[in-house]
RNA sequence: GGGGGUGCUCCGGAGAUGGCGAGCCGGGCCAGACUGUAAAUCUGGUGCUUUUAGCUGAGUAGGUUCGAAUCCUACCACCCCCA
């Protein structure tokens, strides 16, 4: 068994594990930062480490297979390789990039054509060359290729996408089975729940998910423009039926609320692009609440960035000059606020953690809850 | 000291040759959005008010005219040329 359960709350289905993977261990409940291109933006690999702690990262298989391309990563020894991360990979199947990139592909039976967003080209994307693909590549933990539905969608349109995801995950599943990781070590298939805001959808997809007795389960197709009821309903209603012994993956998910509410529902891994991209656009998430740096109340407030985070750049710079810093379009500011706000979701996680093997979550949770939302501004300087 | 030119929005540019101007473009500034990254991106606002509209404004002060940013006079500022 690769995944160990240490901690089960009471009082929800919180519960905190360890997921062994061939580049070590992964401390559950994890935020897993979004690295698409090989590179987590703004960021350094070194500062992954620290102070952000990351302990996986992501990368993206649309983009690698585009650039640098399959005989590159190969010849690197995989992502690993290639970007000297030594610690786990995930990596996302281009099913997401169905749903992002929806005008420049064509869906089939057969799988999905892209135009590519570099250059035009045609390149078609089946589960099988995904799933072989995903084994140049190389990382710890592959997804299915799937097709993130958008929202809203009909009931009819949902249902079809989903029955085709499924075949998609028997030819994925069949695949990933007739190969190997090149590089000789583990890699572990996630297959995907789809079925968008329908329950009976969602109870039809992680039954046949959970059909497979895969080492781990995403819950895919959500946050993607509907009410976060909705999201919470639908993966409320899933971690049910995945099996309680398995990782569970709620992809792109979210904002720290999200996060403390998905790991409520039984959640142990998630990813968003949120603390990063908003990170780059002046948003800033701290225990306290949120800050849009780039406001000119933050001009001359020479406090602390966040005086609380495990960030030392973030404990020793000012708002006033971060808020300089992004106004002047210089690049530290990315560099600051991307370090700053990976930080806080990954101390958020840990201390979530913590929190379940000490007995207290739901009580620390609630705490939690009613101050991350916040919209912090700076205090009039008094006259 | 003499001659010529130019002055309107926070800045720059375009345009405006007696009547469709509170008015174009870019920048700046002020906000907002962003959830398995086509994203250091995108959207909106940016004279005042009681906002389906009204008011005020064109370097300053006057004048001509039914009507002036536009024509005339004086002054001011800046630029160019001559001394």
């Amino acid at each position: 068994m690769q995944f160990t359960i240490h901690a089960q709350d009471p009082r929800s289905k919180a519960r905190a594990g360890i997921l062994e993977t061939a580049h070590g261990p992964i401390e559950t409940p994890i935020f897993m930062p979004v690295g698409t291109q090989g590179t987590v933006k703004a960021l350094h690999w070194s500062e992954l480490k620290d102070p952000v702690r990351a302990q996986i990262v992501l990368g993206n298989t649309y983009h690698l297979y585009l650039r640098p391309g399959l005989e590159v990563l190969q010849r690197a020894g995989g992502l690993h390789g290639f970007t000297g991360w030594d610690r786990p990979f995930l990596t996302d199947s281009g099913g997401y990039q169905v749903y992002s990139l929806g005008d420049r592909r064509k869906l089939t039976e057969e799988g999905a054509v892209f135009a590519s967003h570099i250059d035009g080209s045609k390149h078609l994307f089946t589960p099988e060359n995904v799933m072989d693909t995903q084994r140049i590549i190389g990382a710890d933990i592959v997804m299915a290729f799937d097709e993130c539905t958008p929202y809203p969608c009909e009931y009819g349109y949902a249902q079809k996408s989903m029955e085709r995801t499924h075949r998609w995950l028997a030819r994925c599943w069949k695949r990933f089975h007739e190969t190997a990781c090149p590089y000789g070590h583990e890699q572990m298939l996630f297959p995907i729940v789809q079925g968008s805001v329908y329950p009976d959808l969602r109870r039809a997809s992680a039954e046949y998910v959970a059909s497979f007795d895969a080492p781990g389960n995403a819950i895919g197709g959500l946050s993607v423009g509907e009410p976060h009821e909705d999201m919470y309903a639908m993966t409320d209603q899933v971690t049910d039926i995945l099996p309680a012994d398995r990782p569970r993956y709620l992809m792109g998910v979210g904002t720290p609320l999200n996060i403390l509410e998905g790991i409520s529902l039984g959640i142990d891994m998630f990813d968003c692009v949120l603390p990063t991209r908003n990170a780059r656009h002046g948003v800033l998430y701290t225990a306290e609440g949120i800050v849009q740096i780039k406001n000119s109340c933050w001009k001359d407030d020479f406090s602390p960035i966040d005086a609380q985070s495990l960030a030392a750049t973030s404990r020793l710079h000012s708002k006033a000059y971060l808020r300089h810093l992004f106004v002047s379009q210089e690049f530290l500011a990315l560099q600051i606020a991307s370090i700053h706000n990976l930080s806080f979701f990954l101390w958020l996680a840990r201390e979530a953690r913590a929190h379940l093997l000490a007995g207290d979550f739901s009580d620390w949770k609630a705490e939690m809850v009613g101050k991350l939302g916040r919209r912090l501004s700076a205090t009039p300087p008094s006259t």
